[in-house]
DNA sequence: ACATTATGTCTATGACGCTTGACATGAGGG
DNA sequence: CCCTCATGTCAAGCGTCATAGACATAATGT
């Protein structure tokens, strides 16, 4: 399961300690998700869609 | 997360084995994601996403 | 009435998601 | 040269996702 956390990131100017702020986890769990690590929960999913305000489909990739 | 597994496996007429079976995890993974024991990880999402033909956004609810 | 299928639920086990706290490295600004 | 911020990673702990196997009950078919 790929993603496109980074990019969406950068485009913004957010560190990964913003995002985490804005998604209400740790920097830590920012971190994983972006380096692959693991994916995050169907919950997570949705907060993250709706903090870039895209649908989930156009974030996290089918691998 | 509330989601619309039921209606959209009796559309089918679909049992809860046959849709497990097509996603390829257990009967009673299916049976609890239906019952709202919990949400389903990311990944198996995308496969009922799949198996249904629909966006994640249109079978699974934010609350 | 009997057999089969469908659903709900329980237990126990293992893997994954997320946390806090810590530490190392690299980049940039004073 | 320091100081700060950003990123990556580790460990330990807790709760969630998913499994297999079992059992109870309801619904369907013959």
């Amino acid at each position: 399961m790929n993603n496109r956390l980074k990019v969406l990131r950068a485009e913004r100017s957010w560190s990964q300690a913003d995002l985490a702020e804005r998604l209400e986890v740790s920097r830590q769990s920012v971190n994983a998700i972006e380096t692959g690590r693991y994916d995050p929960s169907l919950p997570l999913a949705f907060r993250i869609a709706d903090v870039f305000d895209m649908a989930i489909e156009e974030i996290f990739l089918r691998d």
